[in-house]
DNA sequence: CTGAAAGCGCTAACAT
DNA sequence: ATGTTAGCGCTTTCAG
């Protein structure tokens, strides 16, 4: 068994109070009796039980982190983010895949619960009332990093993905294309089939372009996704001379199914990608694409969440970051 | 506050004792009793408290997770394969990003103990005496992750890349490549340094071919990285026809930088990469990889993680996956 | 089948 | 500046 704060005041013959002090580095003890403490807890290698730290404090410094799908090239970099700045303010984060099913999303909110985290980042798709309902009933804070509750009534980090949308499609529109098209991704989510949808028709009215519905298809965020709604697009009457892709990873589908098809990128079609991961550099030609800040949205989530644990005064429970379009080589 | 076990107990006119039984299964319960402490459970809302709970039984259904930078494709993979088994035994996972450094390696496995996790999944560069004296000292099983130790004193699961790189070389040489290429990861890592190198040289001497210090170059896993390395070969006296890369990233840095100079993959140079993760579907021409079960090593490692905090028979502490080599259009 | 009671290792008043 | 003393919420003997 390893030593325990009784065995270093034992060590150290002082009481465990003392010993508590020293070790949260408490001001109040005489500096003697300081280098008495740390020798013992060094001779005994004593190392505090946070568990039982937790149990007496109700303070576990550990956040939970719901995420759809660690192994997305976009949410391991949210992680990431997340992960860094929970470093930064000395927490740990207990990691948990969702695969963005609400079953398991509320049951994941509740284990954390369980296990006293301080706060939860959550990642997601929908938020709907259930969810509410959890987040409102723990009495620890959450905050949803890219992933919109339409309420507002939960803090949040996103960009302004109506806005971003509307800026690509109206460049594209204005660059010459009257036919944009639009592989969204899943619909069911408000990002998705709200926001971004939002954006693209306000886009095309904005431009008096009518709105055509075999222009917008919806994929599943794979490669392959990508690659079928493209070739669903060339095949048909009312072909895009532009496409905006809501995933890198479609994006490159996009492109590899328009030069399979003997066509160019950008000379016969223009495509626009919505993640900007490394992925975009990857790729012949490099991708145009929204710039979304995805570290960023990450670590402003935990700092926010930091906050909120802390009881700190917030300007504003949800948090928009800027967007930029970063032009690359698959556009002209 | 929440209710707790206490506060159940009293609802249902029992002690708690039995309340503490029906939350965990006990079968020494009467259907009856069990049926009033489930509703009075089920009133008052009543979630146990894991960390109570982890004080008491010294467990805590949890294991730390060290793991060089969650976003990087592999090891995003590795680690969803980590959480998935997790998950399937009832553990949540802590998850830390070392980047590679000791210091920081050694401090979150102390930190990681401090919690009580009941064992550890390391994922690491160089394992050093350091590292095996901080796994002994605990007393919670390690289980190692794409990582070796050469001693094989440290449970682990991996595949044998010695042999994995053999295999590769040596088909490129008898296609007829006398020059083989090969861009390393960093060589400190023993996996890089040692093993995968070594297998380069068994190749080479096997087929009777001499040793060419210039066409064996070190990248950092990049894509920049891999583009340099590649333009550093194409610009020597003795020009590799066939390159072995070790990352898929850098791989594709070097297609690109191939092509960039004019020349055709894999016409000219055929290319090889190691990792097999989504990225080698994502470039033209699609690569040719060692097929790494990335996936299923993290699964695999957590597998034989549980069966050791289980005090379970393990057949082999040091477990090797099969590898496969896939064959894409990089190679002719 | 159920209850009583003793901790698990630490923090946090409250004393001194 | 340091010690004493209750708990924190639960598991786990040990009785009965």
């Amino acid at each position: 068994m390893s030593a325990t704060i009784y065995d270093v005041a034992r060590e150290a013959g002082v009481s465990m109070a003392t010993v508590s002090r020293v070790v949260n580095g408490n001001p109040n003890v005489k500096p003697t009796t300081r280098k008495k403490v740390s020798e013992a807890i060094k001779r005994l290698g004593y190392r505090p039980n946070a568990v039982a730290r937790g149990l007496a404090s109700k303070k576990t410094t550990t956040v939970g982190v719901i995420i759809p799908d660690i192994s997305s090239v976009y949410f391991s970099e949210l992680a990431r983010g997340i992960e860094d700045i929970a470093t930064m303010y000395k927490y740990n984060i207990i990691l948990c895949n969702s695969d963005q099913n609400k079953d398991k999303e509320i049951h994941l909110i509740q284990t954390l619960l369980g296990k006293q985290v301080d706060g939860i980042v959550f990642m997601g798709g929908k938020i709907d009332p259930e969810h509410i309902e959890e987040f409102k009933q723990s009495n620890v804070p959450f905050v949803l990093a890219s992933t919109v509750d339409e309420q507002h009534e939960i803090p949040s980090v996103n960009i302004d993905y109506e806005q971003a949308v509307f800026e690509v499609i109206s460049k594209l529109i204005e660059s010459g294309n009257q036919h944009v098209g639009f592989i969204n991704g899943p619909v069911d989510v408000p990002i998705n089939g709200k926001y971004k949808l939002n954006g693209y028709k306000a886009a095309l009215k904005s431009h008096h372009i009518p709105f055509e519905e075999t222009l917008v298809t919806e994929g599943d965020y794979t490669y392959e996704s990508g690659k079928e709604a493209t070739s669903q697009f060339l095949s048909q009457e009312i072909k895009p001379t532009a496409i905006f892709v809501d995933s890198d990873e479609m994006a490159i589908g996009a492109i590899h199914e328009i030069q399979d098809e003997g066509l160019k990128v950008p000379e016969d079609i223009e495509v626009v990608s919505s993640e900007n991961t490394r992925l975009v550099q990857m790729v012949r030609p490099t991708l145009t694409s929204i710039a979304e800040p995805t570290y960023d949205i990450g670590a402003v989530a935990m700092r926010l969440l930091t906050k909120l644990m802390n009881n700190e005064k917030v300007e504003s429970i949800t948090v928009v970051l800027p967007h930029r379009i970063d032009e690359r080589k698959s556009t002209k």
